[in-house]
DNA sequence: GCGTGACATTTTTTT
DNA sequence: AATGTCACGC
């Protein structure tokens, strides 16, 4: 077969998309056109006949790669994808619960909780049962339920060898009673639930089996144990596993995500069939030598060694500022130089180890007036009043969900304060019923409340779910709320976004998180369809939304190194590379030596995901003190960029003389003033960089006392925080 | 019942 | 620095 569009494919690539009906395991590199692969295979397989988008499954992790899949197989194949199942494992596994929602034992309109609202459930919960927050915190217990139930397990198979551990169980128990009271799900429940479901239900699994003759699965690394158990339920005699993933890039095993599902996939399907995608069409030699000899130095590796046809390119440029202000001086201008010389904003990237240092780097933008965009932090679906909103929403669909009714019932302020609610809850807990219910039989206030939600209720029957959203949102008083406050102005605006997003999604039918109409004849057993209004709330639940205005602007990109990757740069500047920010220090202090490792190996990987995301040009920083908590800290350079290859280096600093040379200096080349205290004539001042001849290079933190008494604090890379005599204390400046 | 001020607490992120 | 939580007083 010849077509078009196997043309422009290397010879392994080649051989990946026209691998016969068999399962495998492409080991892709970064920038070694993963995603390209595995669209083309999609298209491939249809327009060779062997499979119909019907007989397609298609799993990503975010919502983005979802969408950006599916685009790129609409525009190389005209025919109808409708039938073909391509989402997020949570998007799929909600489609698959929504169909089958009595068989798992649902509510037809059950409501997805997203971590804050489970965390509130939890805390609720914990309330209730009269659980001391101080010895069990809240935060514990979600990461214990969640650890759980995504290595498959319910309450009565958690581990419970101690006080402590028996009581998280019977936590993660009554947790569990609670979402199924009130009819809610969290998001490893819908990947348990699902999973659940098609094990005990046989006639339901061979259907689908029978039916997914293609399974492929991108970014592999980051599957946990319930995803790959989840995948394994779907995979009959018939069915031919592709999976795609980079070990090198695994950075969410924090959250759960086994590398070790590699080699298992690979044991268990793959059998030796393994297909390498070694060369990468991103970046330029130097870069790919950086990331190469930096991800040698971790052990636990599958292995792999990405190479180009480009030449070596720019060295990378390697930048020590005195402070985290110099340094963000020091970014502006040559992001300004390099959008001069006709590199657009957009192509650039702002790479960073933690949300907080955007601040320092934000704050220099803004006064250089350099447009910029900043990635994450707070979501569209995640802002107060649009859950205020959905709050409503939900009550309206789901009356049992105790979690909603409490966001709302008492905002905008009823007068119905904790002392009603208390009541209200023993009313409920008595008789065994939801607060709704305890509410619709009570008097007063409450009473009241009740009443306006019925009414909400009637008057929004039979609108379309824009108007009936516009209207929730009046009859409320949300936005007579916000219309009040003097600081309501965006809220406003954010909750008549609600409404067009409510209008765009009815328009596109609300695809792909939910199953339209259309789907119900895959079903082995009849089943309505869910209403429009549950599925706009999955929706918000599944996509929380890079609902984010000014996209279409040439800006630069500010993000953190997780949230980079899969994009790629002309130019990438990683700051921030000091010991304890990046490898951030919480990564590898806690818990036995082979976390630590585990640790330092994941930071090292992130590192590697960051320097693969530039094409032609990388800046690496690191500041001497850096605000941190309100304090100014000192930091020694990241062991990573001791790790690259110096010869790939270019040293910024020692272009200017007056740097290396400068003990006097006080301020760093971009302005920035650093506060030093006066090292009384001794020659040594904190924030300087120092050797010790046991302990290795350090950095002085503190110093007190004079003349022959003079003692510095120094923060040793290796060897902790130690006082020193320096009369004693051999120590050079380093 | 509700608003205010003192207090502690800070990874990374998707779903 | 900034944010959320909690106790207290009105």
């Amino acid at each position: 077969m010849s077509l078009p569009l196997l043309e422009n494919l290397n010879p392994e690539q080649r051989a990946a998309v026209t691998l016969p009906h068999e399962s495998a395991l492409i080991l892709a590199g970064a920038g070694s056109g993963k995603t390209r692969v595995l669209t083309t295979r999609i298209v491939w397989l249809i327009q060779g006949g062997q499979v119909s988008p019907h007989g397609i499954l298609a799993v990503t992790f975010t919502n983005k790669a979802a969408k950006e899949m599916m685009t790129r197989i609409s525009t190389m194949l005209p025919i109808n994808t409708r039938g073909m199942w391509v989402g997020t494992f949570h998007g799929l596994a909600n489609r698959l619960l929504r169909t089958h929602w009595r068989e798992a034992g649902l509510p037809q309109s059950f409501q997805i909780l997203d971590s804050s609202d489970q965390l509130s459930a939890i805390k609720r919960l914990m309330k209730a049962m009269n659980v001391d927050t101080e010895k069990y915190e809240p935060k514990k217990v979600q990461w214990f339920i969640n650890g759980h139930k995504e290595a498959g397990r319910r309450a009565r198979d958690a581990e419970a060898f101690d006080e402590y551990s028996m009581r998280m169980a019977e936590l993660y128990e009554a947790y569990d009673a609670q979402c199924q009271r009130e009819g809610v799900t969290d998001f490893p429940e819908l990947l348990l639930r699902s999973y659940e479901l098609l094990y005990r239900n046989e006639p339901l699994r061979e259907h689908y089996r029978d039916r997914f003759r293609h399974i492929l699965i991108d970014e592999f690394q980051d599957t946990n144990t319930l995803q790959y158990r989840w995948l394994k339920l779907f995979a009959g005699p018939h069915t031919a596993l592709f999976a795609v993933g980079d070990d090198d890039q695994s950075i969410y095993a924090f959250r759960g995500a086994n590398t070790a599902n590699m080699a298992e996939f690979e044991r268990e399907f793959a059998h030796g069939n393994v297909i390498r995608l070694e060369q990468n069409y991103r970046s330029h030699g130097h870069i790919l030598t950086a990331a190469n000899t930096l991800i040698a130095q971790n052990a636990h590796r599958l292995g792999k060694n990405l190479w180009t046809a480009e030449g070596d390119g720019e060295p990378i440029r390697v930048f020590e500022a005195y402070s985290d202000q110099d340094e963000a001086s020091f970014v502006v201008d040559e992001v300004r130089t390099l959008n001069r010389e006709g590199i657009a904003l957009s192509d650039m990237a702002l790479l960073y180890r933690s949300n907080a240092q955007s601040r320092v780097l934000e704050h220099a933008l803004f006064s250089a007036s350099v447009p910029y965009r900043v990635y994450g932090g707070l979501r569209f679906f995640e802002r107060q009043e649009i859950k205020h909103a959905l709050a409503y929403l939900r009550l309206l669909t789901n009356p049992e969900d105790d979690g909603a009714f409490l966001r709302v019932v008492n905002f905008p302020t009823r007068g119905i304060g904790a002392r009603t609610l208390e009541q209200l809850a023993d009313t409920a807990a008595r008789s065994g019923t939801s607060l709704w219910q305890a509410a619709c039989t009570s008097g007063g206030k409450v009473a009241g409340f009740a009443g306006l939600i019925e009414a909400i209720k009637a008057s929004t029957r039979d609108l379309p779910l824009p108007e009936a959203i516009d209207h929730v949102i009046e009859a409320s008083g949300l936005a007579d709320y916000y219309r009040a406050d003097k600081e309501g102005a965006d809220r406003l605006e954010n909750l008549n976004e609600l409404i067009n997003a409510a209008a765009l999604f009815s328009e596109e039918g609300g695809l792909p998180d939910a199953p339209g109409p259309d789907t119900a004849p895959d079903a082995p057993v009849a089943t309505e369809s869910p209403s429009e209004l549950d599925r706009f709330l999955a929706h918000a639940a599944l996509e929380a939304g890079e609902h984010q205005a000014g996209a279409g602007h040439d800006a630069l990109q500010l993000m953190t190194v997780h949230a980079a990757k899969g994009l790629e740069f002309h130019a990438v500047f990683i700051t921030g590379l000091e010991e304890g920010l990046f490898p951030h220090e919480q990564s590898t202090l806690k818990g036995t030596s082979a976390n630590e490792e585990n640790g330092l190996e994941e930071e090292r990987r992130l590192m590697y995901v960051a320097i693969t995301r530039a094409r032609r040009r990388l800046y690496l920083s690191h500041a001497q003190s850096r605000m941190l908590h309100g304090q100014v800290r000192y930091g020694l350079p990241s062991r990573f960029l001791d790790e690259l290859p110096e010869q790939v280096l270019l040293n910024l600093n020692r272009r200017d003389s007056a740097r290396t040379s400068g003990v006097q200096q006080t301020a760093g080349r971009y302005g920035a003033p650093v506060s030093r205290n006066p090292g009384h004539d001794t020659g040594y001042k904190v924030g300087q960089s120092v050797a010790h001849a046991k302990f290795g290079t350090g950095i002085i933190i503190d110093f007190e006392g004079r003349g022959p008494d003079a003692r510095v604090q120094v923060k040793f890379r290796d060897a902790g925080t130690k006082w020193l005599a320096l009369a004693y204390a051999r120590l050079s400046p380093a």
